[in-house]
DNA sequence: CGGTATCCCCCCTGATACTG
DNA sequence: CAGTATCAGGGGGGATACCG
């Protein structure tokens, strides 16, 4: 009688907590908000999240009418946010500023990953700032490991493409430092000028695409809430 | 190393997730939010959490700065909530309100729940449009078992009480019906005027009480929201 | 690429009792 | 009243392998 996973509490709180709260949910849902609709492609922003319990988090959103999944262009299913999923954004959203605004920045830090800072910035990095002409920006982490050190964002003819091996183009600008900073600017804890002078950052090559890096370097949605905590 | 309950990200919306998305911590905040301050009171907004649950709960809250938990007036530990704490309030009432837009209201009508239902109503119940003298409102579920079928809100000098013993005061005006109406009532789904026509609520004794029901008999701080589901 | 299947463990959770 | 102690059970979810 009694569903176990319930509160039973018709308080639409507890209702939409059930729906909500659950691991890893909100999660995939700030994936999906940010335009995420690939299976692969959703693993990618939740790379600790077991497949399977992606994949069941994803029917449980479409049990509860929050995302659609239907077969895309070439029949490969697409998951996307139903108008009741997308009315979640100023919740997740909310989330998040509020995450910005009071959580002690060094919890954060304590969770870098280059994976996910790249992937991010490749989500949104700034076109329009930039030559026209095809650029190939290399990071370089000299602190990790062999085989998380490198990354390229090759952006041309307005796509933005992320590489973990190198793409083979010449490098118009190697920026080279600490996780720890290349994070902490793009979460707006700091800025490019001041890690630089700090010499936790390092711009080598094009020097005009070196000196405009705050114009095309996107930086989290959050960065600009004001902190109330360390 | 690797915290196990940690998603491992360092984005906000991650970070709040770990303080926020745990089994029964939104209700909980709901609870502190509408004013609740002691362990024994928020027990009564969360019945079915047990005691060991709510006491780790609101440590977990405490050490993520959201709780403050403290000596009271006599001694006794009162928990309210931090300035960051209060700032949850547009996300908790926000879920709120994706739920009573969202979510089905046949789902939320399977958690019925009379003591929960008059908790509410005691707390949302308005003062200023009853006569200045006290007031007795009888509450009755006939469909209900003996033990949770009576209820009494005793309005007293701008204070409201709520017993599930008969208090002994003579009665002003009996609420009789079922639990489902006046959930549903109290939810925003439907009206006092139209379950009464319904016949599945009737009011009897003092008339004017009766006929300003709708004035003092407080709703739902989401009864306002317009449904978007059956 | 896009998921399932399987295994297993740990911890969450609920229940009950008890104590200052 | 305000919790803590203890215990048992179940399932959530992590890891890994596998399949179409």
């Amino acid at each position: 009688m009694e569903d176990k996973g319930s509160y039973g509490q018709f308080c639409p709180v507890a209702m939409a907590a059930e729906v909500l709260c659950s691991r890893w949910t909100v999660l995939v849902l700030r994936e999906m908000l940010a335009g995420s609709t690939r299976f692969n492609e959703l693993r990618r922003g939740v790379p600790r999240m077991s497949p399977a319990l992606l994949s069941k988090r994803l029917k449980e959103l479409e049990a509860a009418g929050v995302v659609v999944a239907a077969p895309g262009e070439r029949g490969v299913v697409e998951y996307r946010l139903s108008p009741a999923g997308e009315e979640l954004r100023p919740i997740v959203m909310g989330m998040g500023f509020w995450g910005q605004r009071w959580i002690e920045s060094q919890l954060s830090l304590k969770n870098l990953d280059p994976s996910l800072l790249m992937w991010d910035m490749r989500r949104n990095l700034r076109v329009e700032p930039m030559p026209p002409r095809r650029c190939t920006i290399a990071f370089q982490y000299p602190e990790l490991a062999e085989n998380r050190r490198h990354w390229w964002l090759v952006v041309n003819g307005g796509a933005v493409d992320l590489c973990s091996v190198d793409p083979g183009f010449e490098v118009d600008l190697y920026v080279v430092g600490s996780l720890r900073a290349l994070t902490a600017i793009w979460m707006g804890l700091t800025t490019v000028g001041r890690e630089v002078a700090a010499k936790q950052l390092e711009l080598l090559g094009d020097a005009m695409l070196a000196r405009s890096i705050e114009q095309w370097l996107g930086l989290s949605p959050f960065a600009g809430e004001t902190r109330k905590v360390a």
